[in-house]
DNA sequence: CCTAAGATGCATTATCCATACACCTTATAG
DNA sequence: CTATAAGGTGTATGGATAATGCATCTTAGG
């Protein structure tokens, strides 16, 4: 028997929010600090998730004038439930007794229960892409404060 | 938009974990001190979990001599969707505003694909029953340290 | 070569949960 | 009727993890 953190982190958050971000934005390209500033969030965290979407190959990262953040994939390519997975680090398929505390672990079927659940709660996410969510209609923009 | 804390805590955990050592008994019956024993878990915590089992309708709590907590619902029914419903805090419907820092929640997308994502996770729990996980076999009882 | 942008590491702070502790209530045995 | 075994309750402490802030470096245009 285990626990399975399945919290969403704001890590998570700001990453699939910059995300969206960007896919609105009409020319596909955002800075850092007008995503912070957008969304009234630490510019420090984000960096951070900058680089990681940078990493995993999401966005392109542009460094020095005019640089920024790009897509690196089109959006109807890019899964909510990919970059879930991606981010978050204790979705990861770590073994149950990483702790070692439990005593039932190998007749535990409680564990079944919860795998399977987590692949179903993962599954949705993953029928949803990054082109479902950032649709470039007024309104979101209009909150977003990014010109048409 | 927002972040669904979906993390399940030991606090749920250690309820799951007492709903089986207590279907798992022949007689029916444990005492919070047995169960903190068999699974080396603190003693104190169990008790609030064992409490707030109790007010669920969970189990029936008996004190004085000869007392300990009895399965107030027949095993097979009480889902383990049920439980982890009840017990999680923050799995509870909160709308995505409860820190209402999130600009652009009106128009957002991500939250319903998070909300059917949810619903999917749960919905497995829901087809498993506590008959399901707590199986009588000499295996698990072994571990357990209870006598058949 | 100046400035705007991202990269990186470290330190600090905040949050939340698990745990411990202290004391109370209930019930049965003898 | 008292001792003891059980659960009930509230408060306080500690620890893990994540969010944030700060300092410094690197890269690229103009």
């Amino acid at each position: 028997m285990h626990l399975i953190p399945m919290r969403l982190t704001t890590f998570t958050d700001f990453s699939l929010r910059m995300l969206i971000h960007i896919a609105l934005k009409p020319q596909g390209r955002a800075t850092i600090a007008e995503v912070a500033q957008a969304y009234g969030i630490s510019e420090n965290h984000l960096m951070k998730v900058a680089h990681l979407l940078g990493q995993a190959g999401y966005v392109t990262t542009l460094r020095g004038r005019g640089g920024g953040l790009v897509l690196a994939r089109p959006a109807t390519d890019i899964t909510v439930g990919e970059v879930v997975r991606r981010i978050e680090p204790d979705l990861a398929l770590v073994p149950c007794f990483a702790k070692g505390d439990c005593v039932i672990l190998p007749a535990c079927r409680l564990k079944h229960a919860l795998h399977a659940a987590r692949e179903a709660f993962l599954a949705v996410l993953d029928a949803t892409t990054l082109a479902d969510i950032a649709v470039p209609d007024a309104e979101l923009r209009g909150l977003l404060g990014i010109a048409a």
